[in-house]
Formats: C-alpha cells, structure tokens, sequence
DNA sequence: TCTTGCGATTAGAGCGCTCTAATACGAAGA
DNA sequence: TCTTCGTATTAGAGCGCTCTAATCGCAAGA
C-alpha cells in the first residue's frame, strides 16, 4: 500500500530523479536507452507517478471538475459525456462533481475541486448564489453552462432559453391552443428565461389572460404536482408546457391519473430534448438543447483561459429547435372537453 | 489567481504556521483568542487549505472515489446519490469518474483517482478485467459493487442477481406464461448471473425447452434491437425477461412498435427498480435491488478498512424483491394471439 | 520557593515531485 | 589542439502542508 516514488525508480535505473522527472514527462532530450533503462524500472516497480506532489511543484493538475447538481436527470448526463470527450481531446481528465440537489452540496462540491487545484471548473446547471461562482472564479478558471452571469472572469455558455420557450408557445398556439399553462422550474438554472419567454410569447399572442405559471423543480415529482394542481382548476388548460422533459414526464403521469389522453385532450410540451423524450414510449414534444455544442464551446472556453491565457470574458448563446412527437396535437373541440 | 498559503496566515494572525495548521484541521488544543485570530486571518485572506500539500504530508485526502459507468443508467445515479449520505457521514467527500460505457475509459477514471491519491475507491457495476481491480487494490481501498472478484483485497456487494432472475421468472410463470424470453446484458456487471438465474429458473419450471437468450447491453437500444428481433420470430415469446430496465423500455418500445399491446399480448420485466421503471406512465414491472443497502454497505465496508485497518475481504450479499405493476399480466390465450 | 505536570505553541524535517541553473560530454569548427 | 556549442544529465531549492519532538507558561502541590 506503499507507492514506490521517483527516487527509488532513479536509483533502480542508476539515473537522477530529474532523468526520471522528465521521461515520466515525456520530455524529448532524453537519450534512448535511459529512457528505456527508467520506464523498466519504473514498471518492475508498478510506480505510478503522484499527481498531488506533481501539482504541488508545477501548479497543474490536468484535471478540470465538473460540477452538476442532479445526476438524475439525463440532460446532464448528456452534457458530461460530451465535456469528457472535449477534455480528452484536450489532453484534460475530468472528475465530476454532485451538488445533491442542494445549494450546500454544491458548494461543498466547488470548494472540493478547488482545494485539488483543479486546472478548470465547468458549473453545469448551478444553482449557487453568484458570489460564490465568482470567488471560485478568482482560485480557477471557470465556465457556467446553463445559466448567465456578470463576472467578467467568467465564461457562459447557454441556449436562448426565452426563444426555446417562445418555440413551444408557438408551436401550441399552431395547433390551436390557448389555455396554455407553464410548471416553472422554480429557481433551477434556465427557469426564469424559460418563464420569461413563456410570458412574452403568450403576451405577443394576446393570450395574456390564459397564462398561468405553477411552480415546479426540474423533478418530475414536481412536474406532477403542478399539472395535478393545474387538472383540477375549473378552467383547465388544453396545453401544458413544462419548464423541461422531467417535469413534463410528471404531468404525463398526472394527465393519466386524471384519465386524460395525450394529446387527445390535452397536450404537454417539454424542455431538454433528453433521451427520455425520445423514447418511443415517451415520445415526448419538447425543445431541443444542442448539448454537444454546449459541451464542446464550454470546453473550448475553458482550454482558451487555461492553455491560451485568455483574460477577457466570452459568453456563448447557441440556439434551440423544437422537436414535435406525439405528446402535442390540435386542440380538442369543445364538445370533447365538456364530457 | 495565485493562493494565499498558510504561512501568509501565520503571519498575518501572528502565529506559527504549525499552530494554523492545528486550527485548520480542528484540532482541540488551542486557546480560543488564537483560533478566532487564525481563522479572521484565513478569512481575511480568502485562505483555503491545498489538498495537495495536505495530502503530501499527511497521506490522507478524505475523499473517495466513485467510479461509473454510465451515467445514463438512473440505477448508478441512485446508487451514488446514496454513496454520497453515507461518505459525508462519515466525514468523507466524493468524486465521481466516468468510465463513458468503455473499459479504457473506467480504467482512465481508476488511474486518475489512484494518482490522486484518494482514500478508497467504489468501483460501481465495472467492466475493467479482475487483474485491474487487483492492481488498483494494491493502491488503495477497493470495494466492487455490483461485481464479484475473488480477490482477498477487495469486498464486495452485490444484490443476489440469480434470485432476482429467479424472482421475475417465478412471477411471469405464476401468470401462466411459458415462453419466456430473456434480454441480457452482455458482459455488464451481474448480467451472468442474471441469466444463470434464469436458466435455472426456466429449467426447475421445466421450460427449459422454451428458455431462449438474447444478447443485449443493458441500454435502451440493445433492449429495443433484441425485443424487435424477438417479436419477428416465428414463435413469439409471451413474456420478456429483461436484464434491466433501460433495456426493458426498449423492449417496451419494440412491443408498441409492433403493435402489440403490453401486457394484454406480452408481458415485460425489467430489473433494477429505477426511476424510470416507477413512473406512472412506465409503470414497469421489476425486480428492486435494495440501492441503498448496497450503498450503505459499501461505504460501511470501505470506512473499516480505512479507519479501522480491517484487512480479511467481507462479501455482502443482498436480497432483490419483484415489484409488480402494469406491465406483467396473465398470459393472453390462444385465440387472442392467433390473429 | 522549587518541582511537577499539562496544555499551548513552535521549530524544522520531510512528503514526492518540478524546474532552474549548473555541469558533463561530445562533435564540429578554427 | 583548443574553443565553441548544443545536447544530455544532475544537484538542489522549493511547492504548501503535517507531524514529531522540543519548548514555553502557568497553576498546583510539596
């Protein structure tokens, strides 16, 4: 359980630690046969080089953290095995993070990266307070996906949340809708531009008097909580557009309860693009995230600041698409919804 | 960018940087004025403790490792989110390596745990080859979930995979079915014994004659290629036995695809009892492995050997449960399926 | 008053590596 | 033969912390 270190291999090839330091390395003025004499003895010794006491003296550690805050909802998933190929290609190794929900856990999350020095730390859907991205941001290099911010010594990289909220509306309103209601994501990342451009769009449409907002968490306990609330009013809505795909999965299963057919009496539109919508089963209508582009320019920013220096703050918006499947149809005639 | 040390600390509170170090760590022995002298310093200073070095001296990191491998499968999220309570109880942080579904990628994410340096490591449903762990084992403490090894340096945990095949067999022959099919899980963790449990299920009901393998990967497209190979044979199965429940919703998607109806025409079961399997709209019939017993457990086993230096390999086996809901039903008569 | 003992504090070595500056060694040019 | 120059190699300081052993103060007992 003792690691054999870099003077034990230096004696075992007859060579200075340095000589070992820099095959380890992979400098190139090595000589052949040193070179070789070293990686045997550093083999025959299973030595495995320490990145603690590497960082310790070079001030890198080659390992950029990624931070994200539910593991259960498969967008993230998503995101985190595009950044993995990103940073791979880099030269970069990535450690994740779980905030558990919590503002706690995420934090604790951050300062853990932090105290590991890692080179770079991706915020993915974060929900702390802005101040503690910007301290993070004054210990490394950090790049928020999913939610905007001021600091000027932090990157962004987000989709127009308001247009992909605008995009659902719009398609409702194309299929005749008008009672068209939204399960916020509460304070969760993206939530406040998803309402915003709900809002708006409802307003453009003069469909003010029929938008109603519950609120949700991006859970799909959540999502089912509020469209039950919804499907129970006097008035209830022919169309629900859900703050993201978890959430909508939560109000398919209340429709059900309700003993509602989708689409056939009732629509829901969700958010992400996640494969949980895409299954068949599911084939849920919602609005596609382009998450490997948010994951590769995430990336890209990130390597920028850390191998380029780049000092100056860059804040990518890529755009959504909305993709119909079978959760949306043409607004049911009255006699239907009068039974 | 460049961060304050513990003798800027020192200076700054008028102390010995041994005495900071005492007050970082929490230790008891030090008079009270000092310690909130210390820490106004630290605060003051934005002052945050370098693991490395920490670690360099002392051979600890108080953090864990979690390796996965697929962030998709909800079953891994549930099992960390777990893993996670029972660290932090244990004063404990942890990070989380992805292996991204590839046996390089899990064996990348144990190296870079292992230069780390963390205290111990949780290998969950890993595909790396026995002599990997072993070697990991040689580093640091191991402990498998999901998996058996032999290895006297590794514990393990694992739900009781050949009774819970057994479990679904029982229940789908409880409702008459014969022709029971079975969706594997390729060389993923349990899938063995998964299909071991089956065929010797299928064998004691005397239906040995009807038992029939499919190879899938545990993911929701090997599930979709199976079943859909499956429901074009000549003879099609009456229940489906999948090794998962991503991959049971595959099937479930054949199934619709095909336009059969489930469970009227054919029955499915999954494994695993995830989120997915719970939603209303699911409604998956499965067999639960007790994610928090296993987590529990196996933290529990890797805080022994750490802190307790228990160094005897224990094996935890834990009870799976069949959970039934809607897509299982008494087996269709013939009539019906004769169209 | 002088010990004794114990809690509080500190000096300093060392953890395993990187990196700068210095040195050794040839080969090539004068 | 003597420089010169470039490549290969090394000594050793230092990264930021922990931890042991030593020291310091002070109250209590002799």
């Amino acid at each position: 359980m003792t690691h054999p270190t870099m003077r034990q291999v230096a004696e075992r090839a007859g060579v200075s630690t340095a000589l070992v330091s820099l095959v380890m390395r992979g400098e190139p003025n090595v000589s052949d046969h040193r070179r070789a004499r070293v990686l045997q003895a550093a083999d025959e010794l299973g030595y495995r080089p320490n990145v603690l006491a590497r960082n310790l003296a070079s001030h890198r550690t080659r390992t950029i953290g990624v931070v994200l805050n539910d593991l259960h909802n498969p967008f993230f998933a998503e995101v985190v095995d595009e950044i993995h190929r990103a940073a791979g290609a880099g030269g970069y190794r990535v450690l994740i993070g779980n905030g558990q929900h919590s503002t706690a856990g995420e934090l604790e999350a951050i300062e853990t990266f932090l105290q590991f020095r890692v080179d770079g730390l991706v915020l993915v859907g974060s929900v702390v307070a802005a101040g503690a991205m910007e301290q993070a941001a004054e210990n490394t290099v950090v790049v928020v996906v999913g939610r905007t911010t001021r600091s000027a010594k932090i990157d962004t990289v987000n989709t127009d949340d308001e247009l992909g909220a605008r995009l659902a509306v719009d398609h409702l309103v194309g299929l005749g809708h008008e009672r068209i209601a939204h399960i916020d994501g509460g304070r969760g990342a993206g939530a406040a531009a998803r309402r915003r451009g709900y809002l708006s769009a409802m307003r453009d449409h003069r469909l003010e008097a029929a938008a109603e907002t519950v609120p949700g968490d991006f859970s799909e306990g959540g999502g089912f909580d509020a469209a039950s609330a919804l499907l129970t009013h006097n008035s209830v809505p022919t169309a629900i557009f859900a703050a993201n795909d978890l959430s909508a999965v939560g109000a398919l299963d209340a429709a059900e309860d309700a003993g509602l057919d989708v689409p056939a009496d009732i629509s829901i539109v969700g958010y992400d693009n996640t494969a949980l919508a895409e299954m068949h089963h599911m084939s849920l209508t919602t609005v596609n995230q382009p998450r490997d582009d948010l994951a590769r320019l995430a990336m890209e920013l990130l390597l920028q600041r850390i191998d380029d220096g780049r000092s100056d703050s860059v804040h990518h918006v890529v755009a959504p698409s909305l993709v119909a499947r079978s959760t949306s149809a043409r607004r049911a005639d009255n006699l239907r919804r009068q039974r």
